[in-house]
DNA sequence: CAGATCCTGTACTTTTTGGTACAGGTTGAA
DNA sequence: TTCAACCTGTACCAAAAAGTACAGGATCTG
């Protein structure tokens, strides 16, 4: 039998590429087969409990990337202006290259909305809180910073779903960038 | 046989209900059955074409609400800090007693994404520009306006997404009322 | 009260679903 | 070269899915 030489990270890859696209609940395992390129065996064999499992592992490797990539940056930034400028380049790169689509967001709809709300409202929680931390160190009060970072994320997030809806991506661009010049013109 | 008086309005209404909880994709005709109380003869009495019609009619409900609450009089009003005001305080009202969730956000993903590209455009688009427009009448140019518009539409979004993601709807609550505050700090 | 229309439950068919079993090929270490 | 661990395709299964058919009760018109 055919050998493809695949690791589990290309899965989970594959896997999220698929999720983004149709979305989680309606991903069945035949599309899944057939889009990702990965027979039935190959994915119980590496996700044994099945779309629950498969769930976890996308979920657990976007949290990576942000942890390094997003969280991580924020919390050891000395320079919070150019911090703030960071995240925002990583994040709209990341969305841009990626259908516009936050899995974490999604799994906040469906029917698997209980089972990973620990997961996603950590996600969430980490970048808000990472976020609030440098702009305090900025010079914003505790509340202040809170609520900037806040809405920051929520910009964001919102400008995923607009753009969506638009169909264009020049629109999440837009309102990323006007984000963080929100964000900058609190930095004093 | 029973008969329960129901009217197509009122299915559409306990449909709605139920694809917020559950989403969309993962409400079978069982659970629908179950937790709308209406038995399947109704369901495809009501909506021939099944899902999808039943799909059709709850975002023609919502998007009737909102042009009737929200975008109308946005479009007709004079005073713009009133409308303005006017406008969060609907919208927040809404989302809160319907479970956080905004279908036409939902419809951006999953499978029938394509489906219901158009309706959920237009939907965006009427927020957007009446909300834009209502700004110039107050006092912004063209584009001042209509970027003031996106930014507000996305926060109130990307509030219902890290509401849901927190569990609260004290977190919504205070993003909307910011949006307002910006908006209305904007109005000189 | 007669008759047409409407609404609804039940039972059914077909398709698709997630999940299991397993044989057999591939690989790497000894 | 041998052997165990690993990966993968195929065939299969029970459960659940969407959708259909239809009889018959409820309701309204006149």
């Amino acid at each position: 039998m055919p050998r493809t030489l695949l690791e589990r990270p290309d899965a989970v890859r594959a896997l999220a590429g698929v999720f983004r696209r149709r979305g989680f609940e309606s991903s069945s395992l035949s599309v899944i087969q057939q889009e990702a390129g990965i027979g039935r065996g190959s994915l119980y064999h590496f996700f044994p409990n099945g779309k629950k499992d498969m769930a976890r592992a996308v979920l657990d490797q976007v949290r990576a990337w942000f942890e390094d990539e997003v969280f991580a940056p924020l919390r050891a930034a000395t320079d919070a202006v150019e911090a703030v400028s960071a995240m925002t380049k990583a994040v709209a790169d990341y969305f841009v290259s990626r259908e516009n689509v936050c899995l974490f967001a999604a799994m906040t709809l469906g029917e698997e909305k209980e089972t990973f709300a620990d997961e996603v409202k950590a996600y969430f929680v980490d970048w808000v809180d990472a976020l609030a931390a440098l702009l305090q160190r900025g010079g914003l009060t505790l509340e202040d910073a809170h609520e900037n970072a806040l809405d920051a994320v929520a910009g964001i997030q919102g400008g995923l779903i607009l753009t969506r809806a638009y169909g264009d991506e020049s629109t999440f661009l837009g309102i990323t960038g006007r984000v963080e010049r929100r964000l900058l013109a609190r930095l004093s």
